[in-house]
DNA sequence: ATAAAGTATGACGTAACGGGAGAGTCAACA
DNA sequence: TGTTGACTCTCCCGTTACGTCATACTTTAT
């Protein structure tokens, strides 16, 4: 049942480095014999790894694949819905790249014009719709900015921030029993969505997924619940309607 | 006509960082203005960061491409010709693993079952046909490996690989109007297998590869048919069919 | 029982950029 | 005509995801 390392690596198609690797930064981490040390693979590990090596074709960093695989709102059945999709799409561009190679070919051939923007259709990998989608739904790049740029900040700064913060998060708290549509929370929530916009650059679908963030993530739930209890759910509903509201 | 730095990243979809990268290890070389230093792209070098960045969307490291693209044989018609059908076989493992999704959240669903083979269908990025073709026509790994540990070998162990070489091919020869699949002919290709790991490092696919080569790349069928003629063919179903038979 | 094959843990190396510093250049607008 | 903001240049150090030894122990096959 349990298989050591190599047969993992020729059933998956990877290196024993490679797992190796993972292991040491608590990707997938096995369980070993303590009498060998020999790392053993469970067939839930290779399930893992299955996911992994998704998200990776994908070109998520595996430090955030970590983050996402071991997220408590994970959910495995809806990863793998949103990586038929983004294969799909993937396979479109695709189709698009084997076009330009044909129109290249017709190009050089003479056959055909060809202008300096058909030439790279299809090669823009980074930019697309699913992958935003991916972004969006389990913590993005627009976190990290913010995280770098608290990183630049002095601390004068950044009590400054905290303040701010504090004193939302206080007036949030003290609505937290009214109604999530209420004008007055409307207001409230207006506030945080351009005080982050301050520190980042959120979009409305961003601001929204980072509400969901706050009651499925339960680090967030525990640090904003300190203001008052339920205030996380409040919020998370607030900041729902708030985007709703707003998209034109 | 000639474009600025910006202007390029924009149109292909690259950083100017990765434009700069291209230029310091001489990949992509624009000219510069003698005032500025700006870097001034052609159209031409436009054609051939299209080139470039298909071979790399392929998979292969810069160092390669560079190899490639300057090489005197290169053709660029041939290339793309080559770049369209990978890129079919590439959608192909795509589509398989668009299946292999799709077979997972069945399986989730408690649909269906599922093997661990099955899992990783699609993934093997690094063993497929045209990737495989490109590799011999373009040189390959295993080549140059071979090629650096002979360079590291001594006049003397030198002959003495020529020698064990030359008593092998004999040996075969001898065997050429037997059956391939006989004993004595799968005993002697065995040595055959393990003498060239000794050199380099062959998988069994690499060897029934290498086998094809000896009866489709001339220069090979003429080297060894030195030994009696027909001897590449021989080799050639030999291989294959220890290679299959040796496959677990 | 002894070699061959597999595995473990460091530790260093590499590829393909990312990103910031510091300084010069260009284009447009006031 | 000056200046401002967007571009560009050249270092140069940092990072990611492993590759590649070296060295030592364990398991498997003969």
């Amino acid at each position: 049942m349990a298989k050591k390392i190599k047969e993992v690596a020729n059933i998956a198609g990877v290196s024993v480095r490679t797992l190796h690797h993972y292991d040491e930064i608590e990707l997938l981490s096995p369980k070993k014999t303590a009498d060998s040390g020999y790392r053993l693979y469970t067939d839930e590990n290779l399930e893992t790894l299955q996911q992994i090596l998704f998200f990776k074709e994908l070109g998520f960093p595996l430090k955030k694949i970590k983050e996402i695989i071991s997220s408590p709102s994970f959910d495995r059945r809806e990863a793998l819905k949103l990586h038929r999709k983004m294969l799909i799409e993937k396979r479109r561009r695709l189709d698009q790249m084997i076009t330009t190679v044909e129109k290249t070919i017709q190009h050089s051939e003479g056959e055909i014009y060809m202008s300096n923007k058909e030439r790279f259709e299809g090669f823009d990998f980074s930019h697309n719709s699913y992958e935003q989608e991916a972004r969006e739904r389990w913590g993005d790049k627009t976190v990290d900015e913010s995280n770098a740029k608290m990183g630049n900040m002095s601390k004068e700064e950044k009590n400054d921030l905290s303040a701010g913060m504090n004193s939302i998060y206080t007036k949030l708290a003290a609505l937290r029993h009214t109604s999530p549509a209420s004008e007055k929370a409307q207001a409230a929530i207006k506030e945080w969505y351009d005080f982050l916009n301050k520190i980042g650059s959120y979009s409305l679908d961003a601001f929204k997924g980072l509400g969901q963030m706050y009651v499925d993530d339960e680090r967030f739930t525990k640090n904003i619940d300190q203001f008052g209890e339920g205030l996380a759910k409040f919020m998370c509903d607030t900041m729902a309607i708030y985007a709703d509201n707003n998209k034109k």
